[in-house]
DNA sequence: CAGTCCTGTGACGAACCCGTGACATCCGGG
DNA sequence: CCCGGATGTCACGGGTTCGTCACAGGACTG
């Protein structure tokens, strides 16, 4: 378990009540060291503040969704509904509030637990696009069998529009997912990457067959 | 999805607002009802009143947890601590208190929804019109087999009359719904889209078959 | 510190889509 | 049969969206 939060006190507490319950329990004070934790320790559970000093809460459930599954509950002051929505749409399973009940927070966190723990295909490590290949993990990507260069955002965008194969994705998600939350600039950004994206994996850049383009839409991935 | 809540008012409510968000939504007054209902249909979802008229919510979702793993959330009245945790040892996934928020019970469905449907790669919601197939999210159309090109109003409008299969849609609702709530300009608008729509998708667009005309009263998707 | 690569922005043209108006056509009722 | 309202069809102008390029700033490397 890993606990995301920036309050010295409430870390504490929390920290105790859930040693209490029988969970180890690893401690981050940001959102920079809350994710370069998750890659270390591999947490089965995140608990995660929203008001951290460096990142906003949304951006990094956001970012940790761009890596894994793994549960995460946040755990915030702010009560508003629309706070909870963005909360669960970044990504998150669920979202309480302080203050906080540590029965309650415990039997979240088991039901979560009992949910997340049922067999589950594990994300795809590679996935295939017709002659596209992306490795999730090793970055690597080839297009009949031959490697291509892509750059990080390239990168992101691709798997982005794989991981969706054959549905179409927004600009404002693609937005959402590959540059972050909060963002801000018009969608043209993502037109630009897209081409560049097509001048390297696409046969005839021109007229793509893999990532297509629908029109008012977004884009699309085919195989 | 089902939902069990034995007053008729808070029902209504709910299902209309489900339904707003795409879902299906099957309704039952009481635990023994809502138990055969969900051996009947084999719902996605289960929301779940504590307050029933025969039987404790609790015990309910007990019961459904013998029979099934289905997503459950529990609506209720009661905001005390031990009864959320009460819930959630029951079985249940989530624990959300009235007075509602549509958004965010919407949020919190999906959420549950894209952790219990992991194994199963999203399935792609496709509307069914004879040989026309519509894929709602991979914004392809295709007609007896073969993909056709349909732009943004077009594919919207279709959606809109699928989703409605059989019933008569008004221009007034086509226009709030296609075009959007304050769109100004007669309906005459829909006329034009209805009829580049037909000649996309209809083998004689003189005679539609599939897109059809209620005289004075709107139009009509029908298989 | 210089060089290189990546990224985001602005601009521009082309393709496309949309809404409108005009006219033809159909349908039901008197 | 005729007429009026409703609908079908078409062409056109304006606006939007997208593809593409060039460029400047930033990050990173050696």
């Amino acid at each position: 378990m890993l606990l995301i939060e920036d309050d010295p006190r409430v870390r504490r507490s929390l920290h105790l009540a859930l040693q209490d319950e029988g969970y180890e329990v690893g401690e981050a004070a940001s959102g920079a060291a809350g994710l370069h934790q998750l890659r270390a320790q591999a947490p089965d559970v995140v608990l995660l503040d929203l008001m951290l000093p460096d990142t906003d809460g949304f951006a990094v459930c956001r970012e940790v969704r761009r890596w894994t599954d793994v549960p995460v509950i946040i755990v915030s002051a702010r009560t508003d509904s629309h706070d909870v929505v963005a909360g669960l749409e970044a990504g998150a399973d669920d979202y309480v509030t302080k203050p906080l009940v540590a029965k309650e927070l415990s039997a979240r966190i088991r039901a979560l637990m009992r949910r997340a723990h049922q067999p589950q295909a594990t994300d795809p490590r590679t996935l295939d696009l017709g002659d596209i290949s992306v490795g999730v993990d090793s970055g690597v990507v080839t297009v009949g069998g031959v490697e291509v260069d892509l750059t990080r955002t390239e990168f992101r965008l691709l798997v982005e529009l794989c991981r969706n194969e054959g549905q179409v994705v927004s600009r404002e998600d693609l937005l959402e997912r590959v540059w972050g939350y909060g963002y801000l600039g018009d969608g043209r950004i993502v037109d630009v990457h897209v081409h560049r994206l097509r001048v390297k994996v696409e046969a005839d850049p021109a007229n793509p067959h893999h990532v297509v383009t629908a029109r008012g839409l977004g884009y699309r991935a085919v195989p």
